[in-house]
RNA sequence: GGUUCUGUAGCUCAACUGGAUAGAGCAACUGCCUUCUAAGCAGUAGGUUCCAGGUUCGAGUCCUGGCAGAAUCACCA
């Protein structure tokens, strides 16, 4: 089926060229779809060939809409306003387009492109529970993931786990202190046990430093606050414990790596019931414990090159100035990996297990320059997959009192904000009284799936790079524009189609072919339908699930306006009503499919 | 201080990549449940798109210079 626009795009491009003698390409005509106030599908704008036509923007909308008229059987009639060259699709164009939708099994899954990607997302640490920021994180991740799969894409979810470091051994340390042998319970999550001990950890150590810092003090009255606190922290027990600990952990001690995988392996299960009723998953997870000691070899593959400079105390650098950026350090003097060292040798790693075009980092905004950095240096060593390496930089979600900080707890834990918005659902709905007929389990259900629904679209529906304000005090609505509208209209829509069903009306199978004429919402409502796939396009493109989360809404909203506009099983003609069945059944599962794709799933009665 | 990002209605966000009179939701106000689900629909009100220049037929969008906020510029991850 060729693309209406590009048909129009074309015969415009035709008659300009014949018109003015100069050859104008489709591609470059922009085409738009008419504004609400005017009448017409599409417009074109004629402004930009005054100068080839030698003509006033009026005349050149006048001569090049008779010729349209014309030589386009599609195109049923014109106006011009100023330079707006407003063309109208004839009906049955547009129901004819239903149909074709309607019959497409796979509308809005793109032809397969050939392509990989891979997209690694949530990355959580494993001292402490996931908050509203991994939320985030994971619903855009898993969203874009869907997304691209939709666009033609072959995708790979990863999850690359922060198991290691000073930061993991502070909470082994504490347990280890204070822990009196607790384990996990039906109460208190496995990651929310190890996450408190982690917050107990910097207890006590804000408890000794303040201690040393006034002893310091006193010993040191003529050094300066920051000198003091350097030597507090070098004098501290704790984290020095911390610090032997970890090097403990790096020989392969048994005790500490027996305890550590106990503590990770309670936080694994408490993130694995999470991730499941955040309805997100992975392909493939990766460890940090596996993987910090990567990157090395490539560290001395790029000395022989030259991409990479030693200095004086054996330090290792690279320098890229001459990209605006200054000297930046890929290995320690004595030989110990940093941070790009690793994400060096995972970037590689992940290239050997799945040879992809694109690899999509989602990752906090606090992160650009580390990634801007490591984006060029695989450009410099040559690596194939340098190019298709995309940050999807994200900004924080603050709550009211400013930033969220887990070391001292005050943060919005995601367990406990699902729990919540499930418990809202809950209320809501009995308020409504719509739990008729509804099981426990299938309320249950229902809550949840609101629940999910609300708080998906609630931190989807913005572009990713803007940071958001999240206040717990007033809670995620469920009224306007929120998920659960949408999830509404597809509820609607399905007690429609099961009263279609109950009366034996099959709509499946019309052709309406005595139908001319349709309703102006009616054929709104065909052509943001017909928009879908560029929608998705677009979404990949732009790495943007907001995008989809506002096409649903404008769907759902048109949708809305549409049901309470024209009557269905009430509708004398019998081909108009199999039409509005059919397009409600058709804005059924375009919403479902767009929502998906948001990885927010829609009830069948609500 | 350098770099990057952000700034649109009281609040939360859009705006088809430079197009027509800048649109939605929340909050406020007015109507509409005896008709397919009112978690809804229709309407009223709300704007110097941070400021000042520039580019052109045309700027919220592009360029320059400011202002405000955030992140980053760690041999932390």
């Amino acid at each position: 089926m060729m693309n209406i626009e590009e048909k129009i795009g074309k015969a415009i491009s035709k008659v300009l060229s014949e018109c003015y003698g100069e050859i104008i390409l489709p591609s470059t005509i922009s085409l738009q779809p008419t504004r609400k106030d005017f009448e017409g599908n599409y417009t074109f704008v004629t402004f930009p060939y005054t100068k080839v036509a030698r003509k006033k923007p009026e005349e050149i909308g006048e001569e090049i809409g008779k010729l349209l008229l014309k030589k386009e059987s599609l195109i049923e009639k014109y106006n011009v306003v100023k330079g707006f060259l407003n063309l109208s699709i004839s009906q049955r164009y547009w129901i004819d387009l239903l149909l074709q939708i309607n019959k497409d099994k796979k509308f809005g899954n793109l032809e397969k492109n050939n392509a990989k990607v891979m997209v690694e997302y949530s990355s959580p640490n494993t001292n402490k529970p996931l908050h509203l920021g991994h939320l985030r994180n994971n619903f855009l991740g898993y969203s874009v993931a869907k997304i691209m799969e939709a666009g033609g894409y072959e995708v790979m979810k990863t999850n690359l786990v922060n198991d290691r470091g000073i930061h993991i051994c502070k909470s082994m340390l504490a347990y280890q202190k204070f822990g009196n042998r607790e384990i996990p319970s039906a109460t208190k999550k496995g990651d929310k046990l190890v996450g408190e001990y982690y917050v107990k950890f910097n207890k006590e150590f804000k408890v000794e430093i303040a201690k040393l810092i006034t002893i310091l003090k006193e010993k040191y009255p003529e050094k300066e606050e920051k000198e003091i606190i350097k030597l507090a922290e070098q004098q501290s027990n704790m984290l020095n414990e911390a610090k032997a600990m970890l090097k403990k952990w790096e020989e392969g001690d048994e005790e500490i790596v027996g305890l550590w995988e106990k503590l990770n392996n309670w936080v694994y299960e408490g993130f694995e019931q999470t991730y499941k009723s955040m309805g997100v998953s992975f392909d493939k997870i990766y460890k940090e414990s596996n993987t910090y000691l990567l990157g090395k070899d490539i560290i001395e593959e790029g000395l022989q090159k030259g991409v990479f400079f030693k200095k004086q105390d054996n330090s290792v650098w690279i320098d890229l100035s001459a990209d605006g950026l200054d000297e930046k350090l890929v290995l320690r003097a004595d030989g110990t990996s940093v941070y790009i060292t690793q994400d060096i040798g995972t970037a590689e790693l992940k290239f050997g297990d799945f040879p992809m075009q694109k690899s999509v980092y989602v990752v906090g905004n606090e992160q650009d320059y580390h990634f801007k950095v490591l984006k060029l240096i695989m450009k410099h060593l040559g690596r194939p997959y340098a190019k298709g390496i995309y940050h999807l930089s994200y900004g924080m979600v603050d709550l009211p009192s400013g930033k969220m900080k887990s070391r001292e707890g005050t943060v919005v834990d995601a367990d406990d904000l699902i729990t919540e918005m499930t418990e809202t659902a809950s209320q809501r709905t009995a308020e409504l009284g719509k739990i008729d007929g509804f099981t426990t389990e299938e309320a249950k259900k229902l809550y949840h799936q609101l629940a999910m629904g609300a708080l998906k679209y609630y931190l989807l529906k913005v572009d990713p790079k803007k940071r958001m304000l999240f206040n717990p005090a007033d809670s995620i609505d469920f009224q306007g524009n929120t998920g659960v509208y949408i999830q509404y209209n597809y509820a609607k829509i399905c007690a429609i189609i099961r009263k279609a069903i109950k009366d034996g009306i099959d709509y499946t199978n019309v052709t309406l072919s005595g139908l001319t004429t349709i309703e102006k919402t009616e054929e709104e409502l065909i052509f943001l339908l017909s928009q879908y796939p560029s929608k998705v396009k677009e979404a990949g493109d732009t790495y943007s699930p907001a995008l989809i989360a506002n096409y649903a809404y404008e769907l759902s909203k048109l949708y809305s306006k549409f049901y309470a506009e024209l009557p269905i099983f009430s509708e004398q003609q019998k081909e108009k009503l199999f039409l509005r069945v059919l397009l409600s059944a058709t804005t059924a599962s375009t919403i479902e499919k767009a929502m998906g794709l948001l990885g927010i799933e829609v009830p069948q009665r609500m």
